[in-house]
DNA sequence: TGCGGATTAA
């Protein structure tokens, strides 16, 4: 695999094209066997608009909303929740409630969503860590109205319920992408003080911002220390990373980490190859 | 058994 990749940094060869094309036709034979059902999209999985749940109760409606909501029909999504609440005086539970502030928060609804959020504590539903999560990920990654974020991070703390890995990983996710790399570290840290434990989720948005910012030197490092302190990156990560040496055209070091993939315990997929065939593709077309 | 999290792109 070492050879090809840099063939084509080196030259345009009949050659190194074909190797290309062999690999992506391994990749793409690797695909189709392990996951016949990858072609369909999630929107094709979509229920058909004016669907109604089987029974009247709460679990049946979530389970059609969430449909709804991941195929970004929240015009759906708001249809069968007012249809619940009013034709059926079916009471939702915190898991509906969650589902269609998502769903708003997601179609970049901010006000509705703050709105059905205080419905629900007003209709006297606790809310969990899954829909703080949502109110953290509205302000954090979609408002960047970080103080906000903070505030409904405290006022969860003050309701007794602690915010999770998720909910960190959340806010963290945001800074990163407002370019707030330093404060997201102390939000990490903050997580550390109080026995939280990251994961990939919580890494890989840091190494996204080392590595936007231009710190590949940081993005490397992170990498490797999250081999060390137990929390090993995963093929999302080293696809951030890889995309990354690909920009700076450090094709040989993408070729090192394709190459130790299996001893590092991560495995190259459709978006690893991708990024991958792009970078020295585009550099030749130059 | 149903709710919240990170990556690519023509």
């Amino acid at each position: 695999m070492a050879s090809h990749a840099s063939g084509w940094r080196q030259r345009e060869t009949s050659a190194s094209r074909n190797d290309l094309v062999i690999k992506f036709s391994e990749v793409a034979k690797h695909f189709s066997k392990k996951d016949p059902s990858s072609s369909s999209s999630s929107s094709s999985c979509a229920p058909e608009v004016g669907a109604r749940p089987r029974w009247p109760h709460p679990f049946d409606y979530n389970s059609l909303m969430k449909a709804f909501s991941d195929a970004g029909e929240v015009e759906e999504v708001l249809r069968l929740f007012r249809e619940m609440k009013e034709d059926f005086h079916c009471r939702p539970d915190v898991v509906c409630y969650t589902t269609v502030v998502d769903s708003l928060a997601t179609a970049n609804r901010p006000e509705e969503a703050v709105a059905v959020f205080e419905e629900m504590v007003s209709a006297g539903v606790i809310p969990d860590a899954a829909a703080y999560t949502v109110l953290v990920k509205l302000y954090s990654c979609h408002l960047k109205r970080f103080d906000r974020a903070y505030e409904v991070i405290r006022w969860m703390v003050k309701c007794g319920c602690a915010p999770d890995v998720i909910t960190y990983s959340t806010l963290i996710a945001g800074l990163c992408w407002a370019g707030r790399v330093e404060e997201a570290l102390g939000v990490l840290d903050q997580m550390l003080e109080e026995e939280c434990r990251p994961n990939v989720h919580t890494y890989t948005p840091i190494v996204q911002a080392y590595c936007s910012r231009g710190s590949i030197e940081d993005a490397r490092r992170l990498v490797d220390a999250m081999h060390a302190i137990g929390c090993p990156p995963n093929t999302v990560t080293y696809n951030v990373l890889i995309q990354a040496l690909c920009k700076i055209r450090a094709f040989e070091e993408v070729e090192k980490l394709l190459e130790h993939s299996d001893a590092k315990g991560w495995k190259p997929d459709v978006v690893t190859y991708s990024i991958y065939m792009d970078g020295p593709l585009r550099v030749r077309k130059r």
